[in-house]
Formats: C-alpha cells, structure tokens, sequence
DNA sequence: GATGAATGAGGGTTCATTCAT
DNA sequence: CATGAATGAACCCTCATTCAT
C-alpha cells in the first residue's frame, strides 16, 4: 500500500520517512494479525529500523495504531464525501448514493488492509480507542446518511425509514461484501458488487 | 449433584456444571474486552472456580474460544434454520426470506455478545481459529443463500444477481443494523429495523 | 521388567497387585524421563489407576520414589553380595572379585532403567532424597571393596591402594561400561565386557 | 564500558559481559540442583540481572543450557587433547596415556559443577538436548580412544581389548573417582586419585 | 535522530496434592 | 479401596517500555 504523506507541512526529510515506514509496517502487521497480537518487535523489524525509534516517533505502540485508525478513516470519509456529484452537475439523488457506495466498494478494493482492521475493532466498548473510531466511522456514514437525507428531502425516500438506521445498513452492506468479495471470490468483476448493492440500495429508496 | 443417574454421564452433573459456569463466564468477557485481552484469570474468577479448573475442564485458553465459537454459530444458524417456515405452510418465498432475517435481529437482540464476538474475529485470516469462524460463518449464511436460491427458482429474484454474494450481503447488513440497534438506539422498537431490511431485501426481489 | 514383590509379607491381593502396577510404571517413566519431568498423571494412566490411587498407596510421588530407589539399589546390593562365593568353596580371591563385578554387568543389562535412574540421581546433593541413595550405593560399592580387602588381606593386592577409592573406581567403569553397551553396542557378547573388566581389575591387583 | 572499539563487536561488551554474568550463575545452580529444579528466577538473581535478561540473552532456558553443555564438554575435550604430549617429546604411549587420564582428573577437580551436570544428564534418553551431550561426550572419550589406538598400534595393547569399550571404561572411571574424592575424601592429595587409575590403565596395557 | 540492551509486570500453562463421593 | 474433579502455587515466557549511548 502506497500510503501518501500523513499530514505534516513540509516532509522534514529522514524522519519523515522513517515515521512512513512505521505506518506502513503497522498497518499490514495490525490488519492482518491484529493490534494486540502484533508486537512493537515485529512492527519495528518490518521498518528496518531499531525498536526505540517506534517510541521516538510516536511515543507507543498505542499512540501509534491511534494514529493509523484515524489517518485510516478520515481518508475513507474523504474519499465518500469527493465522490458526491457537486450539486451543479444536476446529477440525480438516487444516482449520487449509487456513487457514494461504489467509491466505498473501490476504497476497500484499494485498502484492504485497513478495512479488516477497522472492522475488526468496531465492535468492542472499552477499548481507549472506541471514542475515536466510533466517532469517525460516524463521520464516514455520515456521507452515506447525508445522501439518504437528500433524497427524503425529494420525496423519493421510501416514508416510513429512518435515514440514520438505514445509512448504517448500507454501510455494512457495502464493507461486507465487498471484503467478502476480496476474501472468497477476487476473481470476480467489481461491476457485480455494484449491482448488487444498487439493487439493494434501490429498495430503500422504493419504486421510482 | 442431584439425583442418582450412576452410570457415565453421571457425577458429570458436577463437570458439565463447571464447563458451563466457564462458559458463560468466557462469552460476556470476550465479547466484552476481546479474546486478546481477556485472561485466563478473569474467566476463571467470573465463573468462581480455581484458574486451573479452566485447564482441567477445557485444556487451555484457545480451546476454550474455539468451543465457544463453534457453540455460538451453531446456534445461530439453527436459529436461522427453524425460521425457514416447512412447505406445507405454503407461506410465500419473499416472506419467508423476511422470517429468515427477522430472526437474525432477534436472535442478535438477544446474544448480542456472541454476535460482537464473531463480528470482531471474523475479519482475520492467520488465526488458528480462522477455519473454524469461516466455516461456521459459511453454515448461517447459507441459510440467507438458500432462501435466495428459492426465490430465484421461482423467477422472482432479479436475474443478474448472484445468490452467494447477494446472501453475504443480507447477513451483514443484518449484523451491522441488529448491532448498531443494540449499542446506538436501543430504545427504538424492533419494528422499525424489520422495516428498514425488508424493504432492502425488496431491493433485491425486485418488482414483483 | 517382572518386578517381584516389594516386601509385605502376605500378598494382600488387590492393594498389593495396584502397588506393582504403580512401581513399575513409575520406574520405566522416571528411568527414561527423569524424575522432575514425569508426572503423576503419567504414572497413574501407566499403571491404568486413576491419579488418587497413587496417593492412596504411596502417599505422593516423592515417596513413591523413594521406594523405588530403596528397593532397587537393594536389590542391587543383595545381587552382588549373592554373586560372593562361600568361602567353603575356596575359590581364589581374584575370582570371586570378577564374579561380583561380572554380576554386576548383568544386573544392569537386566535392570537397565534402574540403573540410568540411579546415575542421573547420584551425583546431585540437595536433594530430599541424597541420603537415601548415597547410603545405599556405600553398600553396593560395600560388597566390592570388602573383595579388595580380601585380596589385601592376602597380600595380593598392591600395597600403594586404598580400597575405597579402588572400589569406587571399580563401581564407576561398571555402570559406565555396562551402560554404554546397552545404549552404544547392545549386540555385543556379553563376555567382550567381562573381558574388559577383568583386565582393568588385575591392572589393580597387579602382577601375579 | 572500557575502552572506545566504535564498530561491531563494541559495544557488545556489555552485551557480553551479561551473557558471562549469566552463564556463571545457571552453571551453579545447575550443577548443583538439576536442570528441571532451578528456576530462571533463580538465575537471573544471582546473575544480578532481571528474569527478562536471559531471554533477551539466551532465548530461554533450554537454551541456555544447552550453549552450558556445548562449553563444558568443549573445554573438557579441550584440556584433553592438550594433554597429549607432542609426537616429538617421544614420550612413551603408556606415559601419554596416563597424562590424559591425570588431565581429567585435574579438569574435573576444578570444574567439579560442570563434571555433576554431566554426570547426570548423561545417561537420559529423550532429552532435547540428548544428541548433543551424547556427541560432545564422544568426543572428549574419543581423546582416551585416540591414546588407545596409539598403544595398540605399537603391541603396547592386550589383543583382546575394544578400545572403544576401554576407552568409555576409563572415561567413567575416571569421572567417578574423581567426583568420589571430591565428594568424600577431598582431603586426600590427587596423587592417591592419579595412583589409583594409573594402575587400571595398566591392566589394559597388560605387562610390560 | 536513532539505537538496542535491559527491564519487570503480567499472562498462559503445568502439576502435585486434596477430598468428597 | 479407588476415583477424578478441583485447586493454586509456581513456572516459563512475552513484550511494551525505558534510557544510556
């Protein structure tokens, strides 16, 4: 995964790069084996660089994965909210949702790595870090949401939904299949997935 | 413990009695930190036996999850299963579909931490469990998947769409609401969740 | 190894039958494992007696073992002394030494696990059980130097020797010999040991 | 921690001088207790270092050791061989021979912990570490052998003797007068011990 | 900026022993 | 007499973290 440089104005040179390296490392360890599984050890040695310098850059093993959760995140918000049509292209409602969860079902193509890592930490209260990712998966169904909200304000909403539950759903729709897409069947053509999620998502918006 | 019963299967009152107690214990611990992060000490003391009675009774850490898995998606895909209403009722395949579903969210009501525990470790290869989540995971959706098939035997399924990826998709859009219900909402009526995956399973039946 | 019954007079049949099957199962285990690596498990599922019964007959593994070395090197002991001819019989007394050490290398081919048990034991102080075994092994090596002090009271020995240390040096390249037949070279003659024995025996014994 | 060496094999000294620290301590303990009955706790206290150390060290216990074994039977055959005179002293096979023998002694008079660690792990069967203590064993009996061989070769031999079979007959013999005299009668002078084995040797040799 | 030796709290596991049946 | 479920102290080992270089 070719990540692009994580904030940070001007790349300050060696450290920059070293701090890459250790994103770059944690995110395939953590998401393939998962956070606590993975050791600081590994992390460092997938670098190439000395264990001290994990906590010389980041200051833990925890601030660490912190930081990969919501550079994680905020990129996958981003790239659902750049794929809404801007509202001067006149694109129709049910069309731009379409969009939304095909740039989702592309993002989990792309980033595997970190979509099985996110998943996998969803669903657990008490973990330090649930405020933060909960906060941003929110962030992310919030651009699905949005685009729900826009059609009820159309009217081409199905009356009787709540925007709230039924953004949820496609989300975990679009992030199951599409892992499962990746898991058991790659060799199949990301036009299906589309299909049937548009088809889904169809029903939620009722006969046109 | 009670009775007489003096043959095998007998003082077993006592073992099956203690296998139990660690049972339960280990699936609201689990569920609740995650396997990592749970330990042998506190399973052991939430059941109210010795530490080493959970290596008497389930021969170590691992085992004991792996036997908990398996239990738990056993029972869901049996909960599935008796919801697929017996032909001689003659009930109509969309709404069986919808039974199938309706069960998910309840049975997911009501183990809601046997749920959270698979959702968090089914997105991880390289587990030694992994086989096992998989295979399990594979036994309830098929469940979804043949209610799908039914549907397209009669031609009421939209024809481009396939059964697997589509009955993947159902399950974890049931998953993903039935828990988002439990954590986010849970003051909201049952009623209202049904609605939002009919209509989305709809999506799919297309027109009829 | 056909064990004979360890002491108690009357065989008191059941009791005494679970005692030899828990002697020698716990004599080939600890032989070939040591000590501190077999359990008790082992030897009670060995012995085909639940693990209570070990308790029940020999108070705990300690003791159990105990008796094993006790009545092992007596054993030895007796075999050695038995090896002795009666003085009626006038055999010279540089052969009746070599009968001693030639029972010797039998017994330990007979009774190999046994001996292994008693080297890897010997030579460690603080244990609970030094005592016992640095008494017992005295009075094997015993009945080899009261040999060398009949050949000293004959005048056939070399002067310069002390009869312990020459007896103890005689005990040693016994087991050692005899143990790296077993273990090296069992399909050698038993007579190529004797020889080799008999020679290192007359280089103390000196010129005739 | 003294001097400046800047490349590989620097600061190593403290690395080292940890490991030496270590080695000491288990090889004590060992020796005196037993392998399975000393705990890594113990050794790293007495190293003066924490339990974590020897890991960071050693690897573990076992391995720890065994990289004991591979140094003690090393230097042992070590000090033997040095023992062997030069071919061109011309000193006589027998006298050759008898300086081994007197060099073990010596050794094992002053590394009398290693010679009981030996001693006792010697005659093990199934112990990880069986294959390695038994080749090292061979090779510090193979320097008595070599001695052996010399003799023969020169019809300094009986004829009927194994040198295989003598030579283990004098390593074992050696060892356990040694360790005898150490544990017993350490007041007695070494050149009793050297008398004592002196002679044996000579009823291999047979007469001059 | 980076390193890597050292740390020690904490976790999983083993096993001799007990005791109610 | 014998059993076997239960115990808990003690063990080996892991690993996030620190800090002197």
């Amino acid at each position: 995964m070719s990540t692009s440089t994580p904030r940070r104005g001007r790349a300050s040179g060696r450290r920059e790069a070293t701090r890459q390296r250790l994103f770059d490392a944690a995110l395939s360890l953590i998401a393939e084996h998962g956070y606590d599984v993975t050791t600081v050890d590994e992390i460092a040695e997938r670098a190439g660089v000395a264990k001290g310098t994990v906590y010389y850059n980041f200051g833990g093993k925890e601030e660490l994965y912190t930081a990969l959760l919501e550079w994680g995140v905020t990129r996958l918000a981003e790239t659902l909210r750049e794929a809404v049509p801007p509202p001067e292209e006149g694109v129709d409602e049910r069309d731009s949702l379409i969009r939304v969860l095909r740039a989702g079902v592309v993002f989990i193509g792309t980033h595997e790595e970190l979509a099985r890592m996110l998943m996998a930490e969803s669903w657990r209260t008490n973990r330090s870090w649930y405020a933060t990712v909960h906060q941003l998966r929110t962030e992310a169904i919030g651009v699905i949401t949005g685009q729900l909200e826009q059609l009820a304000g159309r009217g081409r909403l199905r009356p009787d939904l709540d925007t709230d539950l039924a953004g949820s759903a496609l989300f975990g729709m679009v992030v199951t299949v599409a892992l499962n897409w990746r898991n058991l069947q790659p060799e199949r053509p990301v036009e299906d997935i589309h299909t049937t999620l548009a088809h889904m998502a169809d029903g939620l918006i009722g006969p046109a």
